[in-house]
DNA sequence: CATGAATGAGTCTTCATTCAT
DNA sequence: TATGAATGAAGACTCATTCAT
């Protein structure tokens, strides 16, 4: 019942934002009594933030799953990070709106704190990566959880831009595009 | 009076994003009764949108001005570009929040799409720019629109990790930072 | 219209006791919308407070009149006392059964401490005039506060009996039988 | 397990009074699911009037206990049962709160009745010694059941005095003071 | 006997909006 | 122009109660 509890979140914040979604809709979503969510989930707050934490770690995960299986080139393992962050966003891209960004008001502090940690060890990871490749001296730079943030930012932009303007350039391209540009600059 | 309005609705709408931000504070931040909001502006949404539009107006403006008045390299106007929107982004960090994203909930559809018409000159006056880098030879891609957003997206970013973790780094670094990588990439 | 709201109050609140009171009774008993109990009391607790408190303070005040309008002995305003409470007590008697007890729950703290304020001024009102007797040797204890609390809490009592088994007794009588006990004991 | 489930509601519900009760609450402090509450009892108000009456009943039984055992005169009697009632008060407060004043709506009219006969048997055993010490002539007024009323009532008052100002009078001055009031009167 | 998941009616509270002045 | 009292719809949350196991 939790699972679909949360798929039900999912599919409603994604849809609606954090304000927008009533606990009335969720449960609707869910064919559930209201009373339900509540017997799972404290508040909205703690609904919201295991709907993202839970996001956030997925997507961690599926990263790292990649990273580990693969004896790439870090360039590669690079693009394949980028594809894989274009897909989940462009897949749950609402969600992934309210993932990636900051929702500092009418959260709990507390449950804030939660979403952030996840958000820092998503951003880690990718960090981790780049310290690899600085290392390996492949990466010109060293900060590496700047950058990180910075790429998540472009994929995050990118993305948006897409979903307002589908037509204007295809899925594929897209990925190979912003792959491009973090990797070699827009300056040749 | 308008004028009045507008400024202690940025103020509010700042500090606690559209939904927790009342009419009741917007008027008590103005001094005025909350009548009077009402006799400026339709409603909420309207004076939102009032906000939005000139708060990206007035960045797109002051870019504007900069290309006119320079006749530096498309490399430099870059970097200024780069550093006046972090600039910007940081000194209204919860408006830039709003402005640089989707809010597309609890907005009146017509206002939003005023909200996306300015936003998408924003972004054009990037993407012109980066046209003329192109003819000139010196940028290697086409999308420029998609890059402009990604650009965008980066700044953002990197802005809001900056401000989770202002010590990390100092300001001009970061300028700097995300200068370096839009320009060269992250690979040498 | 804070007055009509506040009668509406004392009326719903006498009648179901805080907890069975809905807002929603009170403002169909003031014949307003439900909001604008909420533009003139903070909520439930503040209006709640200003109902016991403002009852309290009536009740003391018209007591502190008699006495100071009257030459009579100790002993017949001491009757003159018991009889006003006592009236007071049976006409408003779920108010009175609020106002004189503790209602330490699901109420906020500070309007709590309100009350209690306010009732302190009742009882020290009684002390002090058992005080006065007591300077003039006609009355026996020392006590004054405890025993205000007592003939207090015996009008409680005896109204309370009285209320469930009206038939019983006469009003008339009930006011006589409490004034002799008070005064002279159940020992002859 | 009926037994321990009484003892709960009764620990409950005198923290907390009969609303801010949940069942929830009263389930958890017997260490049983709630479902086994409603297994035992037919519903909130059910387990409240059992404590309610069981408590009443247990002070009832306890004073005549005395009364039959004692060969002692009425005054004598009179004062350990108001030394007894101050006890019981004073142990059980807020249950005693309850027992004598508890707003009596929201609670089924059935379940209401019960617990005012229980009420009703301890006052009848107070007016009985009254009546006693009447045909002995030692006591004055023939209004038994009121004058057993009115002293119930003044020991509530005085005892709630006591609890919330308890260091100004000593526990055993108290109770003199209260046998004094009821035997002698407040005039000499 | 005992459980505890599921329910849904009921309540407080907020706040954008209106309108008479 | 400007006010602010009044509104009422909407939403979060509680909790007594039921029932299948």
């Amino acid at each position: 019942m939790r699972e679909r509890l949360i798929n039900a979140a999912v599919s409603v914040f994604s849809k609606k934002g954090f304000y927008k979604a009533s606990m009335d809709d969720i449960a609707a979503e869910a064919e559930v009594a209201k009373g339900t969510l509540y017997y799972y989930f404290k508040n909205k707050s703690e609904l919201f933030k295991t709907v993202v934490v839970e996001g956030i770690n997925y997507l961690t995960d599926e990263l790292i799953k990649i990273v580990n299986n693969s004896n790439d080139s870090i360039e590669n393992i690079m693009k394949l990070l980028i594809k894989k962050n274009i897909d989940f966003y462009l897949e749950y891209h609402e969600l992934a709106n309210i993932v990636l960004h900051e929702i500092t008001n009418g959260i709990d502090e507390d449950v804030l704190n939660e979403i952030i940690t996840a958000k820092d060890r998503y951003i880690s990871f990718l960090a981790d990566l780049l310290s690899q490749g600085y290392d390996q001296g492949i990466i010109r730079y060293s900060n590496f959880n700047v950058t990180a943030a910075g790429i998540v930012g472009m994929i995050d932009g990118v993305c948006k831009y897409y979903l307002r303007n589908a037509s204007s350039i295809d899925r594929k391209q897209l990925i190979e595009h912003v792959s491009n540009i973090v990797i070699n600059g827009l300056f040749p």
